[in-house]
RNA sequence: GUGGCUGUAGCUCAAUCGGCAGAGCACUUGACUGUGGAUCAAGAUGUUGCGGGUUCAAGCCCCGUCAGUCACCCCA
């Protein structure tokens, strides 16, 4: 223990115990995404700093990802997210794709920030985006996407919901109060803050950075209009779009929602846990326009959203909606009885694999009590025995670890007993 | 980047005022020389994160450092 060295900090090791929860999400993911038509893409792990500095500015990239310098001196990227990859991959086919353009990915990615509940240095995220359509329309199938698959790993409305907003009501509102547009960046951080802070400090802090009291009324019950989605056409339109594919039970209209990012220009949305010990955003969208442009293609308009594995699984496991799965993915063990058996149990195994049947064969002739107890910490099904007994009668014995009864059969027969396990419940 | 808390056996954690480093689970062996889970018995296990300091004596106090964790910041 105490010479082994340490992960880099922020990592995460998957065990083939953790490895199968992702390869469960991962599947889950693609059901989901394929089930809109959407196509599964991905660009490489690292990228040229130039890539974030266009769009995020450099001193974000440096402070909060992984640089490096290549033997070249070229400045390297960790990708801290997708979006610019995709912008860029976009950009240089702008003119070959078939349009509406809908892709989704499943990948790692890497930010250097200071851990802590529910941030790691890498995570894996879930991307899906539309681009080339600029519809509130669109919007909703987004959304719909991140409902679905919701619903698909357990969480129901009463769990978890999507909070939708749009920035450009908000940017109206902001100057029906007579908020200049310069500061509706501070302000939209503001709003973003309302649910995190304590209701005075949030005031003070408002004071502070030169709102008006009769401004930070109004904005008080700008935030607090649930009706407020009414106003903006584009919602109207994107709450009808909702309810017509069926996921308006998972999405609410909530003034509150701005995120952070400078590139969104419309519709934006969020979904939370609406009871669990994170606050953080399970996941989160929305709709950009000017992204491609940034990265020297043609303006295309793409709405789209992100789902980091890291807040997802802390969500999962304290609703306990992670499955759980067998160790082993064999489920059938062929003990070895000893050294002059060794091979029939190999040959055995061989057999069944031929038949279809996932099997471990034991590599090594030890103790039965060992190998059972093998069988049953992997968590297997059935356990193998060709002892001196059944060698002589070209017999294997079959055990159902499950029940604990096993049968002497002839060696032709136990491919079809062994499924007949494996088949029961 | 800022601040709080925590680092003791593989894991979860005890250890009184600074006075012999322990328990449960897991592990190994046996009860049971052809059968796992359950039970019982026995056994093994430590640079107390690391480095320094104070002290007759440090897991405990002090300084530093590393790591973990939580919050702030940020959240692409």
């Amino acid at each position: 223990m105490k010479n082994i060295i340490q992960p880099v900090k922020g990592t995460r090791d998957f065990y083939p115990e953790q490895m199968a929860i992702r390869a469960w999400l991962y599947s889950i993911l693609r059901q989901v995404s394929e089930s809109f038509g959407y196509q599964e893409w991905d660009g490489p792990f690292i990228e040229t700093m130039e890539l974030y500095a266009a769009k995020s500015g450099e001193e974000l990239v440096k402070e909060q990802s992984f640089v490096f310098q290549d033997r070249g001196g070229d400045f390297i990227t960790l990708r801290p997210e997708l979006t610019p990859s995709l912008a860029r991959m976009i950009a240089a086919r702008q003119n070959e794709l078939a349009f509406p353009v809908r892709w989704w990915s499943f990948g790692p990615f890497w930010r250097y920030e200071r851990p802590q509940k529910g941030r790691t240095r890498e995570f894996f995220q879930w991307n899906a985006d539309m681009l080339g359509v600029n519809s509130p329309e669109a919007d909703a199938e987004l959304i719909a996407v991140a409902a679905a698959f919701l619903k698909a790993v357990g969480l129901t409305p009463g769990m978890a919901l999507i909070l939708v907003n749009n920035r450009r009501l908000m940017e109206a509102e902001f100057d029906a109060l007579g908020i200049l547009p310069e500061k509706r960046l501070e302000v939209s951080g503001l709003v973003d803050r309302s649910n995190k802070m304590e209701v005075d400090k949030w005031e003070a802090y408002a004071l502070e950075s030169g709102l008006s009291r009769t401004q930070l009324a109004g904005l008080k019950t700008l935030l607090e209009n649930k009706e407020l989605w009414r106003k903006s056409d584009e919602l109207v339109r994107l709450f009808a779009a909702l309810k017509a594919l069926g996921v308006e039970d998972y999405v609410r209209f909530d003034p509150n929602i701005m995120r952070g990012l400078l590139y969104y220009t419309g519709t934006v949305f969020e979904a939370f846990d609406l009871t669990g010990g994170v606050r953080r955003a399970i996941l989160g969208g929305g709709r950009y326009d000017n992204l491609l442009a940034e990265v020297g293609g043609e303006p295309l308009s793409g709405v789209g959203f992100a789902m980091g594995d890291v807040v997802l699984g802390i969500v999962l496991r304290e609703r306990g909606l992670i499955p759980s799965f067998p160790p082993s993915p064999a489920l059938t063990l062929v003990t070895v009885f000893d050294e002059s058996l060794w091979l029939d149990s190999y040959a055995l195994a061989a057999d069944l694999r031929r038949a279809g049947i996932a099997v471990t064969c034991y590599p090594e002739p030890a103790k039965l009590p060992r190998q059972f107890k093998f069988a049953d910490r992997m968590g297997m099904r059935v356990a193998l025995v060709i002892g001196p007994d059944e060698a002589t009668d070209g017999q294997v014995t079959v055990k159902d670890l499950r029940s604990g009864t096993q049968e002497i059969i002839q060696r032709a027969a136990v491919a079809p007993a062994v499924q007949r396990i494996l088949a029961s419940e």
